[in-house]
DNA sequence: TTGCTTATTCGCATGATTTGCAGATTAGGT
DNA sequence: ACCTAATCTGCAAATCATGCGAATAAGCAA
């Protein structure tokens, strides 16, 4: 997703309105790496912005989405997850406490179908599930992030 | 996931009962690999066994998941697949008709993730989104199914 | 600044999927 | 044939997401 102040010359440029609840939710999104859910977010813009619409902030997901300034990620089953990271990547799934991390994957480009399926793949998706670095480490069980996991 | 017989065999040694709507769905799903949403069972079930209940349904799939006879997959957001091959094994999803197959990955144990991003996986799945067979054949447009995507 | 036009916001209703619950039913053993 | 626990079923309810119309406000022009 392209920044904040970007973002405002695109909506202008294409006849759109800055509104504050836009501007709002364009700074929670600029490079947020959490894959938050439209609940996650309205719950923290409610927290700045008292009183805006949950209705809104979806609204607004599905605009940017779109546009092509997010992409939309489910895993097992759960809720959407909204990512403004465009560039080419994966993601790793924490068992423990459902963190979702962006990761860059080697030698993607060797993998393929096996047998004669006859698909023509026009995109590659992985997902990793496992333990995140932070649950490992059986030290400093503080701090640590209470099951974010919908399912 | 094993066969309907095996099946019974299983449920019979572990004190459940064998009642005709489990023995119904233990066939539609044998060897099934339409990756079916509960709905679309019930609607197979409920023309050979008018009556039975969504919640039936539901409720066996959920039984044969957690015994470890299923597996569950869910694409861009939509409803739950439930998918009887256990073996290992990814997807690939036809833009088009919403189709989904099974295939098998070469070359995946190349794939790792780039950064040290301290992350343990312990499963990968990979799903291909791109045009089936089918679909890529501008002859024969009949006989091709509706578009059975969720999303 | 004032006013106008129309995009946006907001709240509520609705839809889709899935699960919880409780009473009626039935499989399977005695 | 009878008992008892497992199962089935229908309905309520939870969760997530979208449609809709009325109220509101952004952006432009005078």
């Amino acid at each position: 997703m392209r920044s904040p102040e970007q973002l405002v010359e695109r909506f202008r440029s294409e006849g759109l309105k800055i509104t504050p609840q836009r501007q709002l939710l364009f700074s929670l999104l600029h490079e947020n790496a959490e894959h938050p859910t439209a609940e996650a977010l309205y719950t923290t813009a409610s927290a700045q912005m008292p009183g805006i619409s949950l209705r809104t902030v979806y609204q607004t997901l599905t605009d940017l989405t779109e546009m092509g300034e997010l992409s939309q990620v489910t895993f097992d089953g759960g809720a959407v997850r909204f990512d403004p990271n465009l560039t080419d990547h994966h993601h790793a799934v924490c068992n423990e406490c459902g963190a979702i991390a962006d990761v860059s994957i080697d030698h993607l480009d060797a993998v393929s179908i096996s047998e004669p399926n006859h698909f023509s793949p026009s995109s590659t998706s992985v997902v990793f599930h496992g333990t995140c670095a932070r649950c490992a480490t059986p030290t400093s069980n503080l701090d640590k992030p209470t099951n974010n996991q919908t399912k």
